[in-house]
DNA sequence: TTATTTACGGATAATGATTATCAATAAGAG
DNA sequence: CTCTTATTGATAATCATTATCCGTAAATAA
């Protein structure tokens, strides 16, 4: 699924419930579903003001709000300084964050479910999600200076 | 080591470094130390004016620094509001948070490091900590109300 | 197409946890 | 006892996020 189909799908999902399409929501979505990099709200607003200069930062906020409430956007939150969000892969996993540059990235190739799984069991917890994050230095920090 | 003896252990190092031990640091981190609950800094506060009326709740903010720096608390922030500290366990172990209730559980008797390691080498991160919480609800909150 | 309803956008004020500031105090060394 | 300076306490400042509120523009139906 690409990202304008889950565009569609998105908007199609809001319709039923009540919302509407606008050129600013659009342009939102677009910019946080084809985020690669972990942005910050602030950082999808400058980029829809881009190539949408009419947009106010309030709006970005409601948006990803409601992409929380939908389940297609993870947020990362932690010892930074504003919450980062992971729109591309909506689904928990681990994160990498770079305590050096600020770089955060994907964990992936190493499967959490068998501890999750384990640690639900021994707690009778009913987990609904979880959230993985490794901080540390990143190979072209390290490469850096050490 | 119980608790006055890391408390010792503490005021020395902190001396070492120049630092001094007065009344309200002594009460702060003894009760920083012996919660067992994941307090809050307002919690803590609270709990050393029970005994110590003339604190102020920016030196219990200063004080949290210090045991953050020293690597005798660790931090659990997340989809809270207002940061939770863990200075019974200071090591990185699970956590398991409880979104109708807010308490938060140590998660015990599964080992992270596998998956850490793993994730480590699979990302040529130099990885210094990690942290690993998990969102449901408790088993209490679930007897009560489904 | 036009009228009507109301969700939405934008600007900005409010919130709330955390951090910074700074004068007065007191811990610790000599 | 004296001196240096880390520390305290009260409060102002910061900053991400949330709430507010009015004008606008989607969607729906006439």
């Amino acid at each position: 699924m690409d990202t304008e189909e889950r565009l569609r799908d998105i908007l199609q999902r809001l319709q039923k419930d009540g919302h509407r399409m606008t050129p600013q929501r659009v342009a939102i979505l677009r910019a946080f579903l084809s985020a690669q990099d972990h942005p910050t709200v602030e950082q999808v607003y400058r980029r829809v003001c881009r190539d949408f200069p009419m947009t106010s930062l309030a709006t970005v906020y409601k948006t990803v709000a409601l992409l929380k409430e939908m389940g297609e956007v993870i947020e990362i939150s932690g010892d930074l300084q504003g919450s980062r969000y992971d729109a591309f892969h909506p689904e928990p996993h681990p994160h990498l964050i770079c305590t050096r540059c600020g770089q955060i990235y994907d964990g992936e190739g190493v499967d959490v479910q068998p501890v999750v799984a384990a640690l639900q069991a021994q707690s009778a917890f009913q987990v609904s999600t979880y959230r993985l994050d490794l901080y540390g230095v990143c190979a072209a920090c390290q490469a850096q200076s050490g």
